[in-house]
Parts: structure tokens; sequence; C-alpha cells
DNA sequence: CTACACCCTGGAGTGTAGTCCAGAGTCAAG
DNA sequence: CTTGACTCTGGACTACACTCCAGGGTGTAG
């Protein structure tokens, strides 16, 4: 297969795949006479592996460590285990940082909503150095 | 003020300030005769504004557009809330694509967890399509 | 042989929000 | 006047995962 064929296969672009070879997420392919990659069923299979662990989360620096531990003959999943913890154990901070960032949101669209109902010419957003400091103020 | 002191104050990085300046966040500020850049109190409420709606994630760009609101005689609510509820629509939107990857990772690791009780030598992340396929062939 | 689609390499560019640096100048205290 | 802390400018650099490009070569159908 050439590398256009793969690409679409995968659904990746063909510039991806080549990333992928020069920054050692693919081994290199081999080439015709011409120069032109040739790939198999197991380039293939490696790529669809790369998306799959793309979609948990990894990055190319991740997933290249993982990549690593598919190469071996014994496939533990301990390490990978160990990989997937740290990873939720990320997510989750991020899903907490995001629900702050969610209730500020709120407050402040509340706040505004409460000036609209005032018809007032002055946003507590705008002005004030803190939108509930300047509520108790007033 | 000099640039060091409403750093400190603000609790921003005196090359962060500059930046600001650089990309219209702030007005260029007075100089002393040397060069030097001197700051009002009027210069740290606008920092002190940019950090706040910084906090409720809006990127510089959306700032120097809610600076310019703020710079106006009256500043009515009505379009910083329209930001507000956009920024409050992409927040739920990460978060329940931050949720979903949640539950991709609590499935993956279940199905490892499954693979470690067996003591397997086979990591069904490593090898397969798809974990869930993967499971349902053997 | 020609046309056309495809491929090659190496390098630059994207967005974000700054940080870090060299080399030079300034300010205030003592 | 010296010292030491501070500041100035302009530009390069960071992470991330690619994309886009020029300028050239290849593969194959007709």
């Amino acid at each position: 297969m050439q590398i256009g064929i793969v690409a679409k296969k995968i659904g990746l672009s063909v510039d991806a795949i080549r990333f992928y070879e020069r920054n050692s997420l693919l081994p290199r392919a081999a080439r015709t006479q011409g120069g032109f990659r040739r790939y198999g069923e197991s380039d293939v299979e490696t790529l669809a592996f790369i998306r799959r662990v793309q979609r948990l989360g990894f990055k190319l620096s991740e997933i290249r460590s993982l990549l690593k531990l598919r190469g071996n003959r014994v496939q533990p999943c301990a390490p990978v285990r160990r990989r997937l913890q740290e990873k939720l154990v990320d997510v989750r901070r991020r899903l907490t940082d995001l629900q702050k960032l969610e209730r500020e949101l709120r407050l402040a669209l509340r706040s505004c909503n409460k000036e609209l109902r005032k018809r007032s010419a002055h946003c507590p957003i705008l002005r004030g150095t803190n939108a509930r400091k300047r509520e108790s103020a007033q």
C-alpha cells in the first residue's frame, strides 16, 4: 500500500503519517526504488493503535513509550495500567478545574443579569475589583 | 510606580506586563526621562481586570475586546453577558468532552484490571483494534 | 510518450501566553 | 562617585501536533 491509501483507510492525513515516521512513532517505512513508502498491515495496526490511545488523551510522547511496550514479546498490563491511572488522575483534575470555571462563569452571568434587570449602565464585570466584593460594598 | 512594584502588587511577571503593553492590552505607559515605565492606579486596575477575566477563561484576544467595552463611558452589561454566555457554552462542551474521556479511561482501566486478575501476558490495550471488541471476540 | 495523480524532502508556519536572554542604560542610597 | 538593584529593547524560544509549501520525482493508464 502506498501512503495515501493508508491515510484514507485510517483517517489521517498523509502529512500526519510522515510526521509520525519522522518522530519515531512509526518505524521508517520500506521504500520503492523511486523512494515511495510502502506499508503493510502491521503499519495499519500501529496507526490504529496510535489513534486509539490518542483518543484516550495520550500525547505523542506518551504514545511513543506505549509503543515500546507494544513491541515487547510479553505485554503485561501493569505498566499500561499505571499510565492509564495517571491519565485518569490528570483528567479528573482537569474536570474539577473546569467545573470551578463553570461555576465562576455562572456567578458572573448572574451578577450581569441582576444589573440588566436594574437597567443599569454599570456592568459589574467591567468595573470593580471583584463582582461579589462589589455587590456587598453597595 | 515602576514596573517591578506593579508586578509584585498584581502577581504578574515584569515580562508579562511588558508583553501586555506590546500586545495592546495595556496602553503604552508613560516613561521617565531615562525610559522607565511609570504606572498609576488605573493601570493596576486594568491589570486586575485582566487577571479577573482571565480566570473566567477568556483569552487575551477576547480580553482585548472586553477592554474596549471597559473603556466606554457607558458600560452596559448586555455585550459582556453575551460573551459570558458563549464562554459558558464552550466550557460546558469541554466538560462533556472530558467526561467522555474519563469514561473511556475508566473502561480501559477496567479491561486492564480484568486481564491482571487472569495473570495474562496480553494487555488488551496494547493489542487488538478495540478493547471491547476483543473482549467479545474471546 | 504524455498526462495526471500521486509521492518525495526539508523547512517554515500555526496558536497561546508568555519566558528568557544579551547588552546596554538608569535610579537611589550611601 | 560608586554600587547594586532595577529597567530598557528586540528577538529567540517553549510545548503541541500537526499543516502547508516549493521544487522536484514517480507510477501507471491510455
